[in-house]
DNA sequence: TAGTATAATAATAATCTTTCGCATTTGGCT
DNA sequence: AGCCAAATGCGAAAGATTATTATTATACTA
């Protein structure tokens, strides 16, 4: 139940909120920007200002609910996050996101971290290419 | 010879180019902002507008000469390229940046690329995390 | 070396993304 | 049902970047 993710993380349970977290859920596209979820909402009837939408993204990336990547090209985009950290391969031409796991790389990562005296606190790996289907 | 990078890659070598690739290369970050570099030229007494230090900085990145990062906090940073690839690790307190390279992660990424059928066009991996200054 | 076509710059306006401020509304609790 | 704090909506504002256009500088040619 979706309420109870939000009254677990101390926010409110408004319609606004639900209404965000549905459309992330049922998405086809796993990552949105603020306007791609805005869009969605007003295509679904709901009446849902821009501001509210960034403003409710911030509050879930803080409380862990979503995950916000910088990536290529201006906007920020979200999706849900579902425990299991994962990194990113994108397609440059189409826009297609695809997501993988690597063991030895997020070891490297603690290693590197650790020779230069970090604390880790987050880490991205963004693998910008040409998908097979845009190879022709 | 600065001019002759210029000419390599089929840019009129103008003083604004030169003074910009000169603030990069000596500056002690090595990963300014545009704003950073335009209020560097106010520093050294050039009359440069930010609209031109925007745009000399995009050709330059095209060019291959400056490589763009977006990190986290909105402000795309630029950086000299010198041929070899490394990646970041940025402290979320100081914003200090440190550089590495690592074999092993770099073919993994080929590896997972290949899997996927992806055709690497480019890729960038940042560590955030708390540098040892940072930590008392 | 002067003349000319073309590319680059400056300045400003425009755009795009994101945040802020404040009046109004809603949710959670009694 | 009723109150208080928190959340929303709307519009304005802020910050980053790009576009427009008239002016200026560069590269090339004679």
């Amino acid at each position: 139940m979706k309420s109870q993710n939000l009254k677990k993380v101390g926010l409110k349970v408004t319609l606004p909120r639900l209404k965000i977290l549905e459309i992330l859920g049922k998405s086809t596209q796993r990552h949105m920007s603020a306007e791609d979820v805005y869009k969605a909402l007003l295509g679904a009837g709901e009446d849902i200002g821009l501001a509210t939408v960034y403003r409710v993204l911030t509050q879930f990336e803080t409380a862990g609910l979503v995950e916000r990547h910088n990536f290529e090209g201006g906007q920020a985009v979200f999706e849900l996050s579902e425990g299991d950290h994962h990194d990113h391969l994108l397609c440059v031409k189409c826009g297609r996101v695809d997501e993988f796991v690597d063991e030895t790389i997020e070891k490297r990562q603690q290693d590197i971290a650790a020779k230069f005296g970090y604390e880790i606190t987050d880490h991205c790996l963004y693998i910008y290419g040409i998908c097979p289907d845009c190879r022709e």
